[in-house]
DNA sequence: AGTACCGGCGCCCTCTGCTGGCGCTCC
DNA sequence: AGGAGCGCCAGCAGAGGGCGCCGGTACT
């Protein structure tokens, strides 16, 4: 009989599921360290071990057992339906495993039984429905059946003689089990775990109870959507039993060999691994694009529909998800910060970025560039930073096509270059407009900063604490002739001025000139001397009236003559463009013009002419 | 198994502010 | 002519906002 069974479970059973090694709800299950009461069992005396009648009390189980009616349609299956007990440490002595009886629930007395070597049942009597509890114990542990499955499964994974192994206990928990009797059968299914064939896996039964619904799979049969290829090898590496055995008192974990990921339940690992997997069986029908998983292929057909179903309200964003809509709400209507700042005013909608912003009272910078010293305080940063090494500048201006490190800057350049209508920045001090806020504040901090230093006038005795001031005031001293003569009246505004013109009370020569030893007062006098009389290359300047044609040796002379116009004939370049007023034709040239420190500039008005009625052209 | 919900992480963005080179003006 | 002063400008970093995506958990 059991042998029968066995065989219609494999073939029955292959097509029920794919391969997905331990359901979350089985994992739920098990770490609730139940045990798992099968279901339909044909009777104690079909197993392989003696049972005797008996029920756990309440003091043992947590949760109440439910017998679970037997359907015909189960029993065709062969579908163990198992549920969730619990039982205490006290309850079962692990330590010897021979034969222990368990207290008594309802008058059903429970037994555990060493069912071969490492197996052991928990077992009630046969008037209670059949129904018998199951734990299995491997070298003194007490495993649930969804961790034996998964032992048996990566056994069989990893090699031959760890499959050998555990095919021994998958063999056990079925003759166990009653569903194949000693010898043949069990060699039967001994060869099917070998290669490998056989794992047992759960499936969420009648949520009305906690049940886990036993199957016997195999793994060699069709073509399972998860079932790793030969390209996976890295990923298969990882599930290896090594990282996954549990360790005898602790929660086991799953550790990634890939990366950093760990997980305590088997269903998140297998999740995970498959986002290390070139696995990608969803097909997008649109654009054949292919996807590891479904969410993601419904996503991303959504984006090809614009499918978002959690729609904003109060503006025409939408969201994929619920969560997402509301950390927009928070984000751009309600405002709700619920984490918030134990040393600042600050709050954020998400808890990260509280975590981001409490570095900045920490100093804490966690991520270092391996380039410099420098380090950030969050990860874009430092890619920013990246950039000063690399030299990347991915910001191009679409008009002058410079191009920039940062958005920003970009951005504030598109705008003071190529924008009309700049916004300019007023100084609140002066009258000073600057096109940066930022250097409006060097502005402010260079000239209307207090100074607790005083800061002396150049000229005067006067004193401030303020740039600005200072500068201002020292204006007032421009064309004041702050510099008088002793000895008589005249007064000048240069000091170098007032030097020479003293030498004309004291006599003093100090310039000699060197071919005649003549002395001059001034420097220029000299210089004028000697292109005149020793200069043989030397041509003098001639201005020459432009009506009547005299000439004059200086410009002053001509003026002086009264004559009706101005004229300049030869001598060297001239800079500034006069008119007299009286009629004087265009084109007269002022060959002195914009030279020295008194003369005007270029198109500006010359104080020499415009006493005279001169008056600038357009320049 | 599928899905919703939630938290966390990462990425990209903007705004802001400081710095230093450059060119012009003034002296 | 040359130095000083100052606005202009790009480079760069600090801080924070907003959103997509992933993994864990609970529920159905």
């Amino acid at each position: 009989m059991a042998a029968t069974e066995i065989s219609v479970l494999s073939e029955q059973f292959t097509k029920i599921k794919e391969l997905e090694l331990m359901p979350e709800k089985g994992l739920k299950e098990e770490e609730k360290d139940e045990v798992c009461r099968e279901k339909d069992h044909q009777s104690p005396s079909e197993l392989e071990a003696a049972c005797t009648s008996g029920a756990p009390q309440d003091s043992v189980l947590e949760e109440e057992v439910e017998p679970v009616p037997a359907t015909s349609e189960e029993s065709e299956k062969h579908i163990l339906t198992l549920q969730t007990v619990h039982f205490t440490s006290e309850a079962v002595e692990l330590q010897d495993m021979s034969l222990l009886s368990i207290q008594q629930q309802d008058g059903v007395q429970v037994v555990v039984q060493q069912a071969g070597p490492g197996l052991l049942w928990l077992e009630e009597g046969p008037r209670q429905s059949l129904q018998q509890y199951v734990a299995i114990s491997i070298q003194q542990e007490l495993y649930s059946l969804q961790e034996m499955e998964m032992l048996q499964f990566h056994a069989v994974e990893e090699n031959v003689m760890v499959a050998n192994e555990d095919s021994k206990l998958a063999v056990s928990l079925a003759e166990s089990a009653g569903l194949i009797k000693e010898g043949q059968e069990k060699n039967q299914l001994a060869e099917r775990t070998k290669e490998p064939l056989s794992f047992v896996e759960t499936m969420s039964g009648d949520e009305r109870s906690d049940e886990i619904v036993l199957t016997i799979s195999n793994l060699n049969g069709e073509e399972q959507e998860d079932q790793p290829t030969a390209g996976q090898a890295d990923v298969e590496k990882a599930k290896s039993t090594k990282n996954q055995r549990k360790t005898k008192g602790a929660k086991r974990t799953f550790h990634c060999d890939v990366c950093m990921f760990t997980s305590s339940r088997m269903s998140s690992f297998n999740r995970h691994m498959k986002t290390h997997t070139n696995e990608k069986p969803h097909l997008c029908h649109l654009c054949l694009k292919t996807f590891r998983t479904v969410t993601l292929l419904r996503n991303h057909v959504n984006t090809h529909t614009g499918t978002r179903p959690y729609k904003c309200n109060d503006c025409n964003m939408a969201f994929v998800t619920s969560g997402e809509l509301v950390r927009h709400r928070r984000y751009k209507h309600t405002h709700e910060k619920p984490f918030k700042c134990s040393m600042c005013k600050y709050a954020s909608v998400e808890a990260s970025k509280l975590k981001r912003h409490v570095r900045s009272h920490t100093g804490e910078r966690p991520f270092q560039c391996c380039q410099c010293s420098y380090a950030s305080r969050d990860t874009y940063k430092l890619k920013r930073h990246m950039r000063t090494h690399s030299g990347e500048k991915p910001y191009e201006c679409h008009i002058c096509h410079t191009r920039f490190t940062q958005s920003g800057t970009m951005k504030i350049h598109i705008l003071q270059k190529h924008s009309e209508n700049v916004p300019k920045y007023q100084c609140p001090h002066c009258a000073t407009i600057i096109a940066r806020k930022s250097d409006l504040r060097v502005h402010m901090r260079n000239l209307h900063a207090y100074s607790a230093a005083e800061l002396k006038c150049r000229y005067c005795s006067a004193v401030f604490h303020e740039r600005y001031a200072l500068i201002q005031h020292q204006k007032t001293h421009k064309n004041e002739k702050r510099f008088k003569c002793e000895h008589c009246s005249y007064a000048c505004k240069q000091e170098r001025h007032m030097t020479a013109h003293i030498r004309t009370h004291t006599g003093e020569k100090p310039f000699t000139c060197l071919s005649c030893n003549k002395c001059f007062r001034q420097k220029q006098l000299l210089n004028v001397h000697f292109r005149k009389y020793h200069d043989a290359n030397f041509i003098p300047t001639v201005y020459r009236c432009c009506k009547c044609g005299k000439g004059f040796s200086r410009w002053v002379s001509l003026l002086k003559s009264q004559i009706c116009g101005l004229a300049e004939l030869g001598g060297p370049g001239s800079v500034s463009l006069l008119r007299l007023q009286s009629g004087c034709p265009p084109g007269l040239h002022h060959p002195k013009a914009g030279h020295g420190p008194e003369d005007p500039l270029p198109g500006q008005l010359c104080h020499t002419a415009a006493g005279t009625g001169l008056s600038p052209l357009a320049a």
